[in-house]
This record gives C-alpha cells, structure tokens and sequence, in this order.
DNA sequence: CTTTAGCACTCTGTAGCTAAGAGTGCTAAA
DNA sequence: TTTAGCACTCTTAGCTACAGAGTGCTAAAG
C-alpha cells in the first residue's frame, strides 16, 4: 500500500497530476506556484517534487525536465485526491440520447451505439463486451421447421434474450418426434444457466434421447454447436481513431501494436472479462494491467445488467494519463442509463 | 485513353512500376539498366524517361530524384504491362483452407474469414461486402409465435438466406388470425426481390389487410422495419493494420483519416457498392476514386454470387503502390472459391 | 527548523551549416 | 541514335551553437 501523505504533498500531486492531464507536458515547480497559489515560492515547491518523487509518486522524463506522475501517482490520485467531476447537461444529454431510440430493439444495436457515445464523450476508446448468453439461464427452446432440410432452432433465456439459429436436419422428422424431442430438451434443460449446459450434459441427454428416438444425431450436433457458439461473445469497440489524438501515440508502432489489439476479440474478451468486478467500477492503471500491451494504458470497466444479472462490461481504454474524473462520472451514467433501459 | 507507347517505353514503364512496386523508392535509370539490361546506357534511359514524364507516365518527387509512376502510368501498367502472377501452392492453400471449414454454416462467418484471409494473402486491407438481401427474391415469410407478447418473423429468400427478427406484438392474434396474414403476405410477395419490397407496396398491402383484420398495425410496422433493417448491410474489414506497413503511411494524419473512414460502415457500402462491376474485377487508382480520401490508394474490388446472383462485393485496399498482378490474381481465386462455396 | 533567493548546471529542441550521395539534363563526340 | 562526361540540383544525415526550461544546491533570511 502506498503511504499516506501530509496534505501539502498531497496537494503538489493533485496540482502535478491535473496539470499534466491537461496539457501532457511536464509539470515544473513554476507552473505549479503560479497555477495553484499556496503562498509558496517555487523553491520549497521543488523541495517537495523532490520528496515526491524518492517517494515514487512522481518521475522525470529526463534531469531538467519538469515531473509528471507514476503510475503509483496516477493510483494515489484515484483513490485519495480525485474530485468528482460535473457531466454538462449537453454530455448527459448525449448519454441519454444515445440510448433512447424507440426503435432499437436489437440489444446489439443499443450496445453498438453505447460504444459510440462513450468514445465520443470520453475521447476515448470505448469497448463494450455484448451480452453474456452464458449467464443468463435457459428458459425455453423451440424448434420451427422451415423447408423438408431445414429447421430454425429458438432458444430464449430468463432475460428475455431470443437467440436463434438454422439448422440443416439431414433426416427428416415428423412433426410428432420434433415435439418430442423438443419437449424432453425443455424439461432437461429449464432453469440452467447456459454456462451449465456442459458438452458432458448434452452427450447425457444424447445418450437418453437415442435410446428412444435415434434418427436425431444431426440435429443434436447442431444444438451443440449453437450452443458453443453462444459462448463466444462480440466486443463492440467505438472510437478507435481517438487513440491517435494522443500525443502519446504519435509512434506508428505503438499504433499498429493497439490497433492490432483491436482486431483480436477473443482477446479483448479475456482482458475485459479479467479487469471488471460486477460490483464497481474498476480502474486498472498502466503495468495493473495483465496484459503487456495495454501497460502503458489505463483501463476503466463497469459491467451492465439485465434485471440484476450482470452480463456484460463496458470500458474505456486511453492513455494513463487520462481524465480520470470524468470517464469514471461519464461510465457510471452509461450503467445506469444502460441498465435501466435493458431492464425494461 | 493513353497514347500508346513503344516497346522500348513500355519496358522501361514496367521496369519502373515494378521495381517501384518493391523498394517504394524512386527508380533511377541507372536501376534500370542495372537491374534490366537491354544493351542500353543509362544516358539513353534517362532521354526515355524525360519523355515518359513528359507523357505524363512518370513523375519525379524532385528535381534530382528518380522516377515513381503517375496514376496514368500505373493504369497503362494495370491495361498493357502487367504480367499475370502465380500463386504460390502454400497461397493457394491458405485461401482453399479458409472456406473449406465444415462448420462454418453461418454466412457471415464465411466472410469474416474471407476478409481475414484476403487481407493476409494481398497484405493490405480488405473490404467485403456481407450478402445484400435486397438482390434476393422472396420466397417464404413465416411468423413463429414466441409467448403472449412476442412473435419471430421469418424471412427465406430464393438464395437460401433466412434472416428471423423478434417482434412484440401489442396486440394477441389467434393462430388463425396469424396465419391468415401470413398466407396472404406470401402470396403477395412471392417472388419480389427484397429490393422490390418497397415501402409503398407495404403500404398498400397494410391498407389492403386492414380492411379485414385491423389488428395488425404493430406487427406491421414491425415487418416494415424489419425489412427495412435487412437493407443496410455489414461491411467486414481484414487487416486494418496492414496499412501501417506501408510507408506511405508514415503520417499519423494519414492513418487517422484512414481508420476514420474504416469506421464508418455506411460510407464503406456506397464505395464499394459504386466501384464493382458484377462481371470483372475493377481498379480504381488514385483519383480514380470517386471518394476523396482514399485517392492516394487504389481499391480492387470484384463481386461474389449465389447461384448466378451477385449478392456482395470483396475489396482490397491499399497505396497506389500495390503489387497490382498479385493482388488480381488473389482477387480472382477468392471469388471463384467464394462463389463454389456458397453455391453449394 | 523552514523557507527562499540566487546561481550554476543539465538536458531538449531548433536552426543553420556542411558534406556526401544520388540522379538528372545537357553537350559534344562516337 | 547512342553514349560518355560533367555541372548542377536536391535530399539526408550529422554536427554545432544556442535559447529555454527546469533542476539541485548553497547560503541567507524568517
């Protein structure tokens, strides 16, 4: 844990910090006496930077440069120095906006233009984790067929998500047996979350099912498969180009390494899934991170519910020196826009 | 049209777009001679490439730089010189491979890892046009009643597409009810393709059903908006960050309008949509291009169909300095692939 | 003991200069 | 028509000089 500092010191932080989000120059003992007045001269000022700096909270790009904050003086500034930042009506507005679309039915579509507001608002890269299927539990399944080849699998879950898939059916069913079968998949299967519906639980319920009716075999890998693919969600990214306005990525080789980032989903998957809590919001600040690329980046999560069950995240990836105040105000609104509109 | 040159020129012209095509530095006629010797002095290349410049096939960065190829110049290059690349067996594998995947059933899948593909094999960036519906007839329309508040629209067109969208319907129909609109709908439509489906005709359906059972507005609204949906369409990227190999795009400026542009999907269709032609592959190079910022970049497009229809365009995108035979070639094995495949 | 004024020192970034290298265009001869 | 030779042009890399910003240290003042 980072040791407590008097408030003085505290005080040159938040100055160096802020000063340093704004503008993303070094911040020199001057600057902060004619900025933040405290009686001060800058002498005692950098006497303090100094300190500040052996404390670790602090670095210098090189020995005449002004100081900008660690890591650790990016984390001490979270946690004990922040001031909660004011949204402007035009930007709640924008959040709010964003979502209120009578027409957007497709929780996709709501995602996608979540992605989209936050970015903008943020000036940030957004990435939004689409709705976890696997978390939700099974409710019911049906089976429409189409032509004599094809039939279209329906599988709705508790949050009222309808997921839907075709399928070949190499043999062909009466409309009895399809009943059947269905029938039996539902009782088997109600109140699972898909999470729970394992490979060994379905080669189960194969086993129970060929005993009576044994013509299914194409049909129940096609379920499986469905069901498989359920399971590997879309990140929804928004803002992409916004990584190029910082001056930090001025090198074509940071780009290429975050905008290579950007195509892997599984990846991205994985590293948001690892950094959220479903409780709070969660700040993960350069080398935090698990991820070698992202360590010279600050991620933000949150996650999102359907009625209390969390199923997805959303974050903010930027630079760590980012305005923390104002990405955690703007993600805690888009939670709760989010989660007030997916829960009605 | 462009004057037609000598053979003597037109050696030299293809030495220089090839050897420019490789190095992306200037080509000096001392690299000429060097590299393909025709029993000439460089003196006499150079009285050459006085003249091609002055034709306008060439142009010098500056006065005492070698020679890069004008747009003219790579377009006489792309009519008259290019020779027809070869496919090396591991190239011609990779892209065998990527659509021979059993499981891959969902169209959009196969895309996607065309894309990919594409994007690798070429080293650019590929654009590919997911299927437009709008070019399929209609041949089926199905309604699933899902629970007492929702229903699943089925839509199959002759090319074996089924798109499906949940609706809620405010109002309960009876079975009966259902199907009477059901059965009236695809008599109406049968046959039209989704193009056809206009709003107007829908209006006019609607005024005709109401007459007879004046239930339906929502469930008609919702049909109308879900076809309206199946109108704008996917464009999956490949590689993006395959233009930050290029020099070319050494300018952070540059790449940002690049990314800016591959953000916007809608903007990607219409490009793709003007550029194609459903019987070749068509290149556009530089200020070819209809659209502003990709004029420093030739896109290759060509078109892939289901059964004799073209349903969807593929794309490549890169510098003007492209290896143009390689990139065809690709091109032309991708579409032959694509189209077996999905003919199937 | 704390604060501050003063000053020497360090490092960066920019501007200007030079020299090397590449390539041209022109001229005159083959 | 081709070519050798040469003066000329332009770019690039490297070097130096210098202004600007900021520091750390010392010694004096509060």
């Amino acid at each position: 844990m980072a040791p407590a500092l008097n408030e003085r010191k505290e005080q040159i932080l938040r100055a160096v910090v802020v000063n340093y989000i704004k503008t993303a120059e070094p911040v020199g003992s001057r600057t902060v006496t004619r900025l933040y007045k405290m009686g001060l001269s800058s002498a005692t000022i950098r006497n303090e930077m100094a300190d500040l700096e052996e404390l670790g909270f602090l670095v210098q790009p090189h020995t005449s440069a002004g100081r900008i904050p660690s890591q650790l003086g990016y984390r001490y500034f979270v946690d004990n120095l922040m001031e909660p930042d004011d949204l402007s009506d035009v930007d709640e507005q924008v959040i709010r906006s964003s979502l209120s679309f009578e027409k957007m039915r497709e929780i996709e579509q709501i995602i996608n233009n979540s992605a989209r507001v936050l970015s903008s608002v943020t000036n940030q890269t957004s990435l939004i984790m689409g709705p976890q299927f696997k978390k939700s539990a099974f409710h019911q399944l049906r089976i429409l067929p189409l032509d004599e080849k094809r039939g279209l699998v329906v599988l709705i879950t508790d949050t009222g998500f309808i997921k839907n898939k075709v399928i070949d059916m190499q043999q062909q069913l009466t409309q009895a047996e399809l009943h059947q079968v269905v029938s039996y998949l539902n009782q088997k299967l109600y109140g699972l979350t898909i999470d729970q519906v394992t490979t060994s639980l379905i080669n189960e319920l194969k086993r129970d099912l060929f005993k009576r009716l044994e013509i299914l075999e194409q049909a129940f890998i096609l379920l499986e498969e469905s069901l498989k693919e359920e399971k590997q969600i879309r990140v929804f990214l928004g803002g992409t180009t916004n990584i190029l306005n910082q001056p930090e990525f001025k090198d074509v080789d940071k780009i290429r390494r975050m905008l290579n980032l950007f195509e892997q989903e599984p990846l991205l998957f994985r590293i948001l899934e690892e950094t959220s809590n479903e409780n709070d919001i969660v700040v993960r600040i350069g080398a935090e991170n698990e991820y070698e690329d992202i360590q010279e980046c600050t991620l933000i999560t949150g996650t999102y519910k359907i009625h209390d069950k969390t199923i997805g995240t959303l974050g903010v990836l930027g630079p760590t020196r980012m305005d923390y105040s104002r990405v955690i105000t703007v993600m805690r609104r888009m939670v709760d826009y989010l989660n007030n509109r997916l829960s009605s």
